[in-house]
DNA sequence: AACGGCCGGTGACAAAAGTCACCTGATGTC
DNA sequence: GACATCAGGTGACTTTTGTCACCGGCCGTT
């Protein structure tokens, strides 16, 4: 992978754009880059930008008051970060935490650009509305599911999630690391997954998970 | 109450709009009536508008595949109804269900009217914009609630957004009610609520629950 | 090769929540 | 007043989920 710019992202990801708005985009965003597994944003936070993410997969969590994670979802190259938006308008902090899962890059428009995109970029506007709506939809499924699953739907729920979001069948997931994201506890995603195994529905191996189907 | 006109209200309640903006809406949206315990909003329902609640209070609820309702906030004089936003935006439905528990009236924004009303009133694009970020807060205190709580807490958590919601000490609930909202059981809640009183939290009545504190 | 750390498996148990059956007392209706 | 209905209480039980203790294998480091 060569070391994108500013304007290779734009041009590639952000094709609904109009010429200007890219050019306006490149004249005053800027770029910042982390290592797989660092945090891009953490509890307490303020935003003083948008957030596009241009490169590498982040995932989204919800803090709890005692240190707990429950992960939400995805952002992917493409992707602005809903938060990052919400929390830039009202400078208010949230407990929200993202980590980097791959080398990622983003892009960061200052809030004082906002506005004046909002109003002059018909496709920004398009872009932010449905950056909303997309979250909001993406909110109320996890919303579903843990109202009105057990954990052994979720559980499916989830590996379905990660299989679409790292395109691939297999996972290289723990079942530490699931059990913190779905906020449970090692024991039981192992037993949970154990018997979808013997459904057929995965295959379990040290390290990752194959998914059937 | 005498019987308000559509002028009235928007005078009344977006008094941070300019003038021009609230000719505009007068003159465009329609008022729409709601008795005490009707749906304004079902699962599956188109919207063409946008909602502003200007009378009464609407409960909104997330449905589950098999009929399960879960409370998610209330919607109050003042407030827009974010989801109507969204999905009239996108021309989609969604598992969505807005139930008035008082009389209720809603004014209605034709979708084909926001574009022009965001690039045109800054009052407006705020409004919305603040709109999207209470909601999505919101959203997250119940993630939060339901994902990081037991159902003592949840159930905690719920009586005192009533009581803020309906600014009374005394609940016009009942357990059975309350159950249905939290997605359990009546016993439960039933077992959980005396609990709550042996603490002092609460006293429990025929038909309502008083608040202390 | 030896060590320690990480990954996963397992049995036993505890706590939380849901379910079932049935009861009591209040309320409203005819 | 008789009756049905509704709100709520209660005990016994099951299921689900979490917790604890401990084991064994895999793997990287030294």
């Amino acid at each position: 992978m060569t070391q994108n710019s500013i304007s290779d992202y734009i041009h590639e990801l952000f094709t609904q754009f109009e010429p200007a708005l890219k050019e306006k985009l490149i004249a005053h965003v800027t770029m910042k880059s982390f290592k797989a597994g660092e945090l891009l944003m953490q509890t307490g936070q303020y935003f003083r930008s948008t957030v596009l993410i241009v490169k590498g997969r982040v995932k989204l969590y919800r803090e709890g008051t005692d240190g707990d994670e429950f992960f939400m979802y995805y952002l992917e190259p493409g992707d602005a970060c809903a938060l990052s938006m919400i929390c830039a308008a009202k400078q208010e902090s949230s407990k929200i935490m993202g980590k980097a899962i791959d080398d990622s890059t983003i892009l960061m428009v200052p809030i004082a650009l906002m506005d004046e995109l909002m109003k002059l970029y018909p496709s920004w506007y398009y872009f932010v509305m449905e950056t909303y709506r997309s979250r909001f939809e993406e909110l109320l499924l996890v919303i579903d599911s843990i109202a009105f699953n057990g954990l052994d739907e979720r559980l499916g729920f989830y590996l379905k999630k990660q299989g679409e979001h790292l395109n691939a069948k297999q996972l290289n997931l723990t079942h530490q690391e699931i059990a913190t994201d779905l906020n449970s506890s090692r024991e039981v995603i192992s037993r949970l997954l154990k018997k979808m195994e013997q459904r057929g529905e995965i295959r379990l191996y040290r390290n990752y998970i194959e998914l059937l189907n």
